[in-house]
RNA sequence: GGGGAAGUGCUGGAAUUGGCAGACAGGCAUGACUUAGGAUCAUGUGCCGCAAGGCGUACGGGUUCAAGUCCCGUCUUCCCCACCA
């Protein structure tokens, strides 16, 4: 007998499935499929701890299923563009493209380390020309379907990384960079967004989709949905100045996104973001110098700083007026930063009786308030004397001919609001509007390690998409890395210049390159087929193959990619060229592994494990293992060191257990029944705990499992038919956790190679069931005796049984039972 | 300020969804084997109590024969969003 010894029994495997090509998923008409994604690394350089968390249940997961008899396809790639690489380039002059495909290679080895059941011929590289060749085409088809477009935008701009940053991409009360963590400056430039708000409605509704309720909840509120109405106020009063500056007699009204129509007639004044347009036209010449010094010190001012102001609101007032449509009210109109030009249409009307902002604003500045929302059974507001704004239920008043109507307040679209929206409708004031938080996707980046946008600007024609014969538009190797703000591809001598598309003069190309999240939008299309080259994927396998019907992968990005990919699915599948509401099923995000010491694992503060040293001492499947087992995988934990011995020691006991040579098989009919019974026991709950991702009990039942097999050959058990078979289980259920000593046990034991070859034993109910059951008696509530009865007692017996009790008589001193409970068979409850 | 998740031994965590709280591990203790052990095995390990027994799932109430699980309130921690009209 030798020792369990997994350096020796790894490689070993892992050469020899891959030799034999065990792993390969190929389209089969004849079998169920089953597409298990798992998100797709970043060449950072080293295999991190969380990507082992993340991957080997997955894996796990993947090989149950293809056990119960799914074909499954189960890639890997690299999401190899974007920052990292090309920040460092900047540092120290090794170029992206080299540092990027060395990590590659070191990480396909850390990967393979694993065991894992990927299908390597479909591997994916985001960087590869083969690959963003056809990022660039998805860009081109969303730019004809009208939804790529450029406009001049304020971007949060990072100082540090030199780069624009999506919204999601800031984080934190600071604003700073997802990346290094520098605070983020606002900068204006002209940009390429997709129009992801088209898409919002679409977005909102999950039918059909196992997604965990955080995501959804963590997406719902993303996009923001509002319902209210959008209502005109006519500017007043047209001034010499509206007049000279516009051209026209008359100015433009006001639109005003609001819920809560119903206040109306409170508006008492109105407030438009400082850089709205109509601001200019409005304000009179003597408060022309207030209104330009507010707008200079807003547009400087950061963000930090806003919030730095303590929600203290500022404004000033533009001298112009406006008519509340409503009731004819000449009502001021001001500038301040709380309003937002970038939600609803930039401006408000102010409702100080009723919004807790305006009243804020109203109060510091002495603005008129007016209550139009009386609550019942309460005295009548007064809108000089009110110390906050009311918000909630009532009955309208000062509304002309809408008083009376019940309204049930902030956050509530019901029948008193619909009948004030029917009433501006007929009267064409305004119109009932839905308004969304979601923004379109800013997708430029000044960068050079990303896919080229492939538009070309000519003088003449305007901006061209390249056509589609000249993709991919090739980054060019020869650049260099200057941190200026502006993609080194612009600084390149001649990669910019090229010839119209339309008219063949003379035109430039876009320097800018895309959002990697463009790229990984797409990615589980690659992995259908990256060999194919007369388009993205091949039609044949996205038929068989898609949709995606288990997507593995961390929360962080329930905002970012997972809105991303479904919006570009929406939009694909709206042009023809994908299929079906939803590109991923079903959805399960895995925790985070931190330090020992309970923070996330940084270089910096010194708490990182890495999995190779973990690998080399214990062995793969031991990792594997201890991932699944120390915390519950949707929640992670700490890392502990400590822990790990014990999962170690397991599969140490496994080995020498069916590897030991035991005396010839002596034992009673009861120990085969009991140990018959336990295997296919834990075999239900195994596959239970397969089904909903909870990999920690699986492993602790394994180790149960083995506990009980233990005594069972210390009873004689080993070599009886019932041992052979709780082997030959015990091995399937624990291929998927630890495919490789489970291989080398199964050959071991005479079996036909492969273990992961074989299908997933059914439970045979018939052995599971208990003879005996043990029902815990309770007398008043309190645990007093346990009773054995056969386990196929009538209710009946187990009452007599449970009367018959000397600790239950005991304690209901002989007073006869008020009440008898007996619950489904698992307890008895007496009541005295 | 809004939304969400969580709170169980010394630690990670179980509890088949209202039915024996603490499975399985780690740690610790005692013992065995050993020149040695980052090896192995055995036993014990929620708290109080000599015991009978009592008490125990953040805290306070409630519903129920029965509550870690359901309801109401409070506290704590974490995550997300945050002047969104």
């Amino acid at each position: 007998m030798s020792n369990y010894n997994p350096q020796e029994i790894e490689p070993k495997w892992q050469q020899k499935w891959e030799a034999d090509g065990l792993y390969h998923a190929d389209i089969d008409p004849t079998r169920p499929k089953h597409y298990a994604l798992t998100m797709l690394p970043y060449p950072s350089g080293d295999l991190h701890i969380g990507h082992w968390y993340a991957m080997t249940p997955s894996d796990a997961r993947a090989r149950f299923m293809r056990m119960k008899g799914y074909n499954v396809l189960f890639p890997i790639g690299f999401d190899a563009f974007g920052l990292p690489a090309e920040n460092a380039a900047i540092k120290d002059g090794i170029h992206p493209k080299i540092r990027t495909y060395q990590n590659i290679e070191r990480m396909r080895k850390q990967l393979r380390s694993m065991g894992a059941m990927w299908d390597w011929r479909r591997e994916a590289i985001s960087s590869d020309p083969e690959y963003y060749k056809w990022t660039q085409w998805f860009f081109i088809q969303l730019y004809k379907h009208g939804l790529a477009y450029r406009k001049m935008a304020p971007v949060d701009f990072c100082p540090h990384c030199n780069t624009t940053l999506a919204r999601e991409q800031v984080w934190g009360e600071d604003r700073h960079c997802e990346r290094c963590g520098t605070p983020v400056i606002k900068k204006d430039l002209e940009q390429w967004f997709f129009k992801t708000t088209a898409y919002a409605e679409d977005l909102l509704s999950y039918e059909g989709m196992d997604w965990p309720e955080r995501v959804r909840v963590l997406q719902t509120n993303w996009i923001g949905r509002s319902e209210g109405a959008q209502v005109q106020f006519p500017v007043a009063d047209e001034q010499p100045s509206v007049t000279e500056k516009l051209n026209t007699e008359h100015c433009p009204p006001i639109t005003v996104f609001t819920t809560r129509p119903d206040t109306l007639w409170g508006a008492t004044f109105m407030v438009l973001a400082p850089e709205h347009p109509l601001v200019d036209i409005l304000t009179t010449p003597e408060h022309k110098a207030e209104v330009e010094a507010y707008k200079l010190q807003a547009a400087r001012q950061s963000d930090i700083d806003r919030e730095a102001a303590d929600k203290e609101k500022t404004g000033v007032f533009t001298g112009g007026y406006a008519i509340n449509p409503v009731n004819d009210a000449r009502i001021p109109v001001w500038i301040a930063d709380y309003v937002l030009m970038t939600y609803g249409t930039g401006a408000i009307m102010a409702v100080p009786a009723h919004d807790e902002r305006d009243f804020a604003f109203a109060r510091k500045y002495g603005l008129k308030v007016i209550p139009v929302i009386q609550p019942e059974g309460e005295p009548l507001l007064d809108g000089d004397t009110m110390e906050a704004a009311y918000i909630g239920p009532g009955r309208m008043i000062n509304s002309g001919p809408m008083d009376g109507t019940y309204v049930s307040g902030k956050g509530h679209a019901d029948t008193g609001m619909q009948k004030v929206i029917a009433w501006l409708e007929e009267r064409r004031l305004g119109a009932k509007a839905v308004s969304y938080k979601l923004r379109d996707w800013l997708i430029s980046r000044q960068r050079y390690w990303g896919a080229p946008i492939p538009m070309i600007h000519c003088p003449a024609c305007g901006w061209n998409p390249v056509p589609e014969s000249d993709l991919p538009v090739l980054l060019p190797e020869d650049v260099e890395w200057r941190p200026t703000g502006e993609s080194p591809l612009k600084l390149h001598p001649t990669w910019k210049e090229t010839t119209c598309p339309v008219c063949g003069g003379p035109a430039e190309r876009e320097t800018d390159t895309m959002d990697t999240f463009m790229c990984s939008s797409w990615y589980h299309l690659r992995y259908l087929s990256p060999w194919y080259h007369q388009g993205p994927f091949d039609p044949k396998e996205y038929d068989y193959w898609m949709p995606v019907d288990t997507y593995t992968g961390g929360i962080e990005h329930a905002t970012m990619h997972l809105i991303y990919t479904r919006f570009f699915h929406k939009a694909l599948r709206d042009m023809g060229i994908t299929k079906g509401r939803e590109p991923m099923t079903q959805l399960r995000n895995q925790g985070m592994v931190l330090g020992e010491d309970g923070e996330k694992m940084s270089k910096s503060r010194g708490n990182v494990v890495a999995p190779d040293d973990l690998v080399n001492r214990y062995g793969a499947d031991t990792v594997r293992a201890y991932l699944m087992f120390f915390a519950r995988w949707d929640m992670g934990a700490p890392w502990s060191y400590a822990g790990i011995e014990g999962t170690a020691r397991w599969l140490r006991r496994l080995w020498a257990l069916v590897t030991a040579p035991a005396g010839p098989a002596a034992c009673s009919d009861q120990t085969r029944r009991v140990l018959r019974r336990r295997v296919h026991q834990t075999l239900r709950q195994v596959t239970r705990d397969f089904e909903q991702f909870e990999f920690n009990t699986i492993v602790s039942a394994l180790m149960e499992l083995l506990n009980e097999m233990t005594k069972a050959k210390e009873a004689g058990a080993y070599g009886t038919p019932e041992w052979n078979e709780a082997v030959d289980i015990y091995l399937r259920m624990l291929a998927p956790v630890c495919p490789h000593i489970a291989e080398e046990l199964w050959e071991r034991a005479g079996r036909t190679y492969s273990v992961h070859t074989q299908s997933w034993p059914s439970v045979d109910e018939e052995a599971a069931r208990e003879e005996e059951i043990v029902i815990p008696v309770q007398v008043n509530g309190k645990l007093r005796d346990r009773i054995t009865v056969p386990a196929d007692a009538t209710e009946e017996q187990i009452q007599a049984a449970a009367l018959a009790s000397e600790a239950v008589q005991k304690f209901t001193e002989g007073k006869p039972p008020k009440k008898v409970i007996i619950a489904q068979k698992k307890l008895v409850s007496i009541v005295v």
